[in-house]
This record gives structure tokens, sequence and C-alpha cells, in this order.
DNA sequence: GACTCATGTAAACGCCCTTCACATGAAAGT
DNA sequence: ACTTTCATGTGAAGGGCGTTTACATGAGTC
């Protein structure tokens, strides 16, 4: 094994402090929460004293910022993935799409709070905002996918029907999504859920389960 | 004026910490965020010593709890006022809950943030469950009014569309509802994204505008 | 008027955040 | 090969915070 990207403190360098740092902040906030953890934890963690954090990032929030910047990569290509171009209908696509999301952010709590929860304003590093929009992107294509099926006089903007397929779902997982503390008990699964609210929304917008085969 | 429940401190009691704690955690809360402010902050504002606070509080979640509580209690209240008993007809009355809602989590940021942000557990005190589900218990009678709109076959359980509309409307506050830091721009405002939402999710449940009127 | 007890204070401990001068050693230049 | 350079890590120090403990105060009670 080479020791490269490995954890083993050698001499006096580190030689991979920033991912061990980044590595420490996922493993603390999935702990104890994105407030229950402190830069001087990350650095016992990774090994090194408290002050060598500040020769990689300028102060804790900047390390969280880094920790979410990373999380929305990770979860545009969790989005991807599930999305698959839309493949085999559109419908399939996108309850596919938001089970993944709810499974991201149950899975990746600690991704998940950084990247929401954890009060980094999204303008504060613009390669964060880049990271947030392009995981929406996901979101927005398959919204235009969706439209697509409908036939052209009264199609709602695609950008309104994304959002609101992003705002039931990020609802979902902020209020029953999480596996540990500040759980809402659910007579159902937070999948069923979020699968009956799309369908019924979806019902609404005149798209049935039926016009999903056919035309692309 | 009466000093009652002013805040002008007086010889060696305060004579109101208890209130005058609250009122700055609302305060500062605000200003920095749920977790940018501190008990000694807290101490200092109400000018009392950074101990002080320890008679009437555990520690300082249970202030940030204390406060989460009170919050569930006025959202009560705001949502109540907003629903009037479903007057005059429930869509209506819908609308200006879901208004209201957004319209409490804009203007009480720090109640919000405490209610929903803090990581408090909702378990963590019986006081602060009640009240969070004196609140949802609007939006659950909501849903009921609703669903009672649709004939008896094929009516969607009532707590499922309670839980959706309250998904939707959290989610879209959490995303885009707040005026200063971690909002994401919209193209247009938060309330008409809601109300475009639950109409279309209305509209999916069989239930036009125009059910409205008529039977009760 | 003396007592009681809730309420506030002061001091102290340990931890954290941050900065500073300084140490180390890998990589570049000659 | 030798020196230089500079990113990276250390240790110590200052200030703040959270919490506990022993003590002080004074409002209400008998």
């Amino acid at each position: 094994m080479t020791w490269g990207k490995g954890d083993g403190p050698r001499g006096y360098h580190h030689g991979n402090l920033k991912e061990a740092l980044v590595r420490a902040a996922l493993e603390l906030i999935a702990e104890k929460g994105p407030a229950g953890f402190t830069f001087a934890d990350a650095a016992r963690w990774a090994g090194v004293s408290p002050a060598a954090p500040y020769r990689h990032f300028r102060d804790r929030d900047a390390l969280i910022a880094d920790v979410a910047r990373r999380g929305f990569e990770e979860f545009t290509g969790v989005l991807q993935a599930a999305w698959n171009d839309g493949r085999p209908d559109a419908m399939t696509a996108l309850d596919r799409l938001g089970k993944a999301y709810l499974d991201f952010a149950k899975r990746e709590q600690a991704y998940y709070s950084a990247m929401f929860e954890a009060g980094v304003a999204p303008d504060s590093d613009p390669q964060l905002r880049e990271a947030g929009e392009r995981a929406f992107g996901v979101l927005r294509m398959a919204a235009e996918k969706l439209v697509a099926l409908m036939p052209p006089q009264g199609r709602p903007p695609a950008l309104m029907v994304a959002l609101h397929i992003w705002s039931v779902t990020h609802g979902i997982a902020s209020l029953f999504g999480r596996g540990d503390a500040a759980r809402r008990t659910l007579p159902m699964p937070p999948e069923e859920l979020l699968e009956a609210a799309v369908l019924i929304y979806l019902r609404g917008l005149g798209l049935g389960p039926d016009a999903t085969s056919g035309r692309s």
C-alpha cells in the first residue's frame, strides 16, 4: 500500500493534512452535528498540532465550506447517476432521482449537514456556489424533460417545476430524512411520502404515469 | 411605563432574568445565527455575570430549547389565526396558511432557526415536542378539511396531505425563505412559488379552485 | 425583626480559537 | 553535492467561553 493518500503520520510533515482534515470534519460532523465539532478536534483527529489546520484553511468555516463543496460534487454525481438521462422514461427516472436524494441525505448526513444546515452562505465561496448550482442543474434538467412531455400550450416553466420538486424533497429530507436526533416520527417511510407527493404533483400537471412511455 | 417586564438592571437581583435571557437569545440568534451566540453573550446582553443564566437554564441547549418552544407556541397562534377555521373556504384559508408560514419564517428568523435548525432534538423536552405537535396540528386540521371536500371513495389520508404541505412549505422556507445569508436567488417570490406548488398539488388530488365553495 | 431561600457574584479550571516566532525538510537552483 | 527557498508543522501565549463552586444579597415569610 502506498502512503500517498494513507493516514500514517510520518515525520515532521504530514503530507496530506488537507485531505485528513476534511475526513476528520466528516467524521466529527457525522458524530456530533455540524455545530459540535471544533477545529482543534479535527487537528487532534489528524494527529497534528492545533495550529496546523490554519496552513490549509483560513478558519473553521472555510473547512466546512470545503466539505460542503465536496458534498455538492458527490451529490451531483449521485443525482446524475440516478437520473441516467431520463431512461427508461422520465417518470421512472424522476422516482429514482428522488430516492437518491433522500438516500444521500440519510447516508451522507455529514455532507448534507455541511451543505444545507451549517449556516454557510452559498456566496461566501464562488466554487461552493457553482458546485451547488451544478447539483441543482440535474434537477433542472429532469424538470425540462418532464415538461417536454406536456402539450406545448400550458406548459409550466421547467425552472418552477424543478424548484417545487427540490423544495418538497429537501423539506422531507430535513424534517424526517435523518436517522438520528431531530427526527420526527412518521407513519410511512420518507421515500413513500415523497413518491406519493411527486405523483400527486405530476398528476396536477396533467402528467399521469401513462404519459411516460412513447414520445421523448 | 412599568419596570416589571422592562430591562432596567436594578440592584443585586435582576428580577426578570429568564425573560431577558430569552430576548437576548432571540436578538443574538437573529444577528449571528443559532450557532453564533454564546451563553456568556446572553448574560452580558442582560447585564449579569456569566454564571447567572445557570440559575434559569441547565445549559445553552436548554435556553435554545425554551426559545424553540416559545417559537412553536407563537407559530401555532399565527397559523391558527391564518387558518381561521377554514373560512371563508378551505382553499382560501390554506393559501393564507402557507403565506403565514413563510411570513413567520422570514419575520421571526430567530424563532424559526431555533425551532428547526438549531439541532435541538424534539424529544429532548416533552414540552417542546408537544408545542411542535400543536403547531403541526393546525396543518393536520386544515388537511382534514380539505380531504373532506373530496368524494369519499379515493380520499387520501389527511395526515399524508398535511405532511406533504408541511414538507414543501418548510422546504421553500429553508431554501429560499430567509432574507439574509444562505439565501438562494429565485426567479419569483417564495410565496408565489408555494402557492403554485399547492395549487398544482391540490389539482392532482382532484381539488380544483371550484370545489371550494358550497359544502363544508 | 430574624429567617429562608431563590437569585446573582467572583473566582477558578479546562478547553478552544487564533496568532506569533520559530523549526523542519522537500524541492529547486546552481 | 551544496545551498537556498518556502510550504508546512510546532510550541507558546493571549483572550474568550462553558461550567462549577463557594459565597453574597435581599425579597418574602413567620
